[in-house]
DNA sequence: TGTTACATGTAACGTTTGTTACATGAAAAG
DNA sequence: CTTTTCATGTAACAAACGTTACATGTAACA
C-alpha cells in the first residue's frame, strides 16, 4: 500500500516531466495537483527537499528500468548502442531522460542551485555503454566519443523531435565503427590501445 | 564612439557569461554593474527587451568570429571538424557557446519563456560543418551524426572541463571516418546516398 | 541664460516567492 | 468516549520580483 507521500511523489514526477525544472514554483505546482503549497511543505519540509525526493525517486526508477534492460539482453552481440538508444527514446523513458539532461545543463551554469541533485548522477549512462565495447577498443577517447554521440543525438532529438533521422544517425555511427574495424588489421592483443588512441 | 547602451550591453554580456540565464534577476545584475534596475529598464524597456538585445549582440559577434574563421581557412583540406572544435573551445569563444547551449536546453523545456531568443539561432553551427563534408558523404544521417558528435563533446567539456580528453575524442572520430573511408570502395559517384542512408 | 533632452537615483507599487502560524477535520488508539 | 496523531486549508509573513512615479542632475542647444 502506497503512503500518501509516495502517491504525491508520483504525481509530482508527472508534473515535472511536463514543466521542467527551471521555473518551478510551489503554488502553481500545488494547484495543478489539486492541493496547496502548505501540504507540499508539510510532506517534504521545503522546496529543496521536495526536489531532492522527487528527482531521487525518478533516478531510482530509471536505474531499475535500465537494469532490467541489461539483464534481458539475451544476445550480448547485439549492438549495445542501438539497444540503449531504443530504450532511451521509448515513450516511457524519454521524458525522464529529457528532464535529467535539463538538470545536467542547469547544474553546469548554476552548480550552487542544482549541483546537489546530481550527486548520484543518473546521467552517466553514456559511460555505461562504454563497457559494452570490445576491450581492445575501450580507450578513453573511444568511450568519450561513444558517450558524446549518444548525448548529442539525444539533444538533437529533444530539439527537433525527429526520431527517424536521429536513429538513422545512430545506425550510421555503428556502421562507421564496423567499417573502421574492417580497415584495421586484427591486432594480436594488447598494444592496440597505445597505437590507436594514446597521446599522439 | 560607443553609445551608453552599447557599453551597457558589453558589460551585460560579461555578466551573463558568468551567471547563466536561468536565475537572472535585475537588481543583482544592476548592482554588479554598479547601477540600478531602473537604469536597465530605462535603456531596454523591460527585462525581456534586455535579454533580446544582449543575446542578439552576442550571437552577432559569434557569427562574425565564425565567419572570419571560415575565410582565413587557407587549406580547405584541413579537417573542418577539428578546425571548428579548436575555434569553439578557444578561451574567447567557449563561454559564449556555453551560454547558447544553456539557452537551447531552456528553450526545449520552456519554449514560452526562452523560445523567442532562438529565432535566429546561432547554435546550428553543427549543420554548418556538415557542408565541409565530401559531397558523397553528405547524407542526412552523416550530417546529423557530425553535429551530434560536436554537441555531445562540447557538453562533455562543459560538464567536466576536460579539454584534453574531449579533444582526443574529436580526433578519434576523425580517425574513424578516415578508416571507414579506406574500407569502403571508392564510389563512381551518385547512388552512394541511397545505399548508405536511405530508409532501411 | 533659459530650455530641452538624456541619464540616473530613490522610493514605491502590486505580485509572487518560500515558508509559517493557526485552526480544523478525520481517523486511529487508549 | 476521549485523546492523540496525521493531514489539510486559510491566511499571513517577509523577501524578492519586474516595473513605474517622481525627482534631480548634467549636458547640449536656443
Amino acid at each position: 500500500m502506497k503512503s500518501r507521500k509516495e502517491i504525491l511523489i508520483d504525481e509530482l514526477v508527472g508534473y515535472l516531466l511536463g514543466h521542467g525544472l527551471s521555473d518551478l514554483s510551489l503554488r502553481p505546482l500545488a494547484e495543478a495537483l489539486g492541493t496547496s503549497a502548505r501540504l507540499l511543505i508539510y510532506h517534504f519540509g521545503s522546496k529543496e527537499g521536495l526536489l531532492t525526493e522527487v528527482l531521487d525517486s525518478m533516478q531510482t526508477r530509471l536505474r531499475q528500468s535500465f537494469s532490467s534492460l541489461i539483464e534481458q539482453r539475451a544476445s550480448p552481440s547485439a549492438r549495445p548502442l542501438k539497444l540503449f538508444w531504443d530504450w532511451a527514446i521509448a515513450r516511457e523513458n524519454y521524458p525522464h531522460l529529457k528532464l535529467l539532461y535539463e538538470l545536467q545543463i542547469l547544474a553546469v551554469q548554476n552548480p550552487a542551485a542544482y549541483g546537489q541533485y546530481l550527486q548520484r548522477n543518473a546521467s552517466n549512462w553514456s559511460v555505461l555503454i562504454g563497457t559494452a565495447l570490445p576491450e581492445a577498443e575501450r580507450t578513453p577517447a573511444m568511450v568519450t566519443l561513444l558517450g558524446a554521440v549518444f548525448d548529442g543525438l539525444f539533444l538533437e532529438l529533444m530539439s527537433t523531435g525527429d526520431r527517424k533521422r536521429t536513429t538513422q544517425a545512430v545506425l550510421q555511427f555503428i556502421r562507421l565503427v564496423d567499417e573502421a574495424r574492417e580497415a584495421r588489421p586484427v591486432m594480436p592483443r594488447k598494444t592496440t590501445k597505445a597505437s590507436n588512441t594514446g597521446p599522439r
